[in-house]
DNA sequence: CCCGTGTATGTTATGATATTACGCAAGTCA
DNA sequence: TGACTTGCGTAATATCATAACATACACGGG
């Protein structure tokens, strides 16, 4: 209970939602506008990743969270494949960690490249186009269907490298 | 002792070596050739990648050495960190496995692409210098000195996607 | 020859990351 | 109503990776 009206932490999260299936379970009072409302779980996790200033790792978003309630890696993880899926949040596989998109919600995952400091651990994400476009010329060649792409360049971000 | 004359398991692997320190500790008698002759664990862990025809985790490895004495995640480890170094392996991040190199020896890694099939689970090795251009741009021109680059495409193989 | 240094090794224990399996609750729709 | 879908909560387990410590061998200088 004290579930509808509880303003202290507001979890107001709406995306646009490529991914537009509507009915997406009880939805906690969340305020729909267009896109998709996020439920209090998904809400929550996209919310520690962007206040976040660097990637979190699930186990990370885990501890942060505890407060709230959530107890289990797989609340944690589930919440992640959905945001994932909607395009608001990105995995980084070498370094098994999350982000929000930096953007507007990545629909062309495909030209997402990162840039991951490994001295102060900022991620960056960047769109490009012809890199893209290059590569899915290499996977036509190739007779390659591709369905996710991971870009990640590692290495000193331009603070760090002090240049 | 029976050390430097034991034909029976033969490890004779050797590599071009462009991290070329010259003295590498005990070798166990292996043939060195102008390059860096591997260890017996370097060169066990090698073949384990070179017969499979598809990615291999570090605990499949460490299966797949059991009778040949491995017995620890550290000895594999070890000796895949090895590997990559010398370029004749490679990590494979978003799927936590690893392939040995389908080139002569991988020194400029950045353009590195790999066609990663979710059906099958081949791997295909590819060099794209234009990718690999593109991205060395978008790195200066966010000044970002990259270290180690992975791009990975998974999805369907033309085998699988029946092109 | 002895010894310091660098590299590789072997072993144990632990840490970090991710998933399986089960049951339940709530909305949608025929 | 009843089948179906999506999300939630919990416990247990699976998978991936490293820390810490001790030992062994090659090399080269003193
Ligand atoms: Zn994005
Ligand atoms: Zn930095
Ligand atoms: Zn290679
Ligand atoms: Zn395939």
């Amino acid at each position: 209970m004290a579930d509808a009206a509880k303003p202290d932490l507001a979890h107001g999260h709406h995306v646009q939602g490529h991914a537009a299936h509507d009915h997406q379970g009880h939805d906690h009072g969340g305020a729909r506008a267009g896109g998709v409302t996020l439920t209090r779980n998904q809400s929550l996790v996209l919310g520690i990743l962007e206040k976040a200033d660097a990637p979190v790792t699930a186990y990370g978003i885990l501890d942060a969270l505890r407060p709230e309630g959530i107890r289990a890696p797989l609340q944690v993880y589930r919440a992640l494949d959905k945001l994932i899926e909607l395009g608001v949040a990105h995995r980084l596989e070498s370094i098994n960690a999350f982000v929000s998109c930096q953007h507007d919600g990545c629909h062309d995952v495909a030209g997402t490249v990162f840039m991951l400091c490994e001295k102060c651990g900022h991620a960056e994400e960047m769109a490009d186009a012809e890199t893209s476009a290059h590569l899915g010329a290499l996977a036509l060649m190739a007779r390659f269907k591709p369905a996710r792409t991971t870009i990640e360049m590692r290495g000193l971000c331009a603070a760090c490298a002090g240049t």
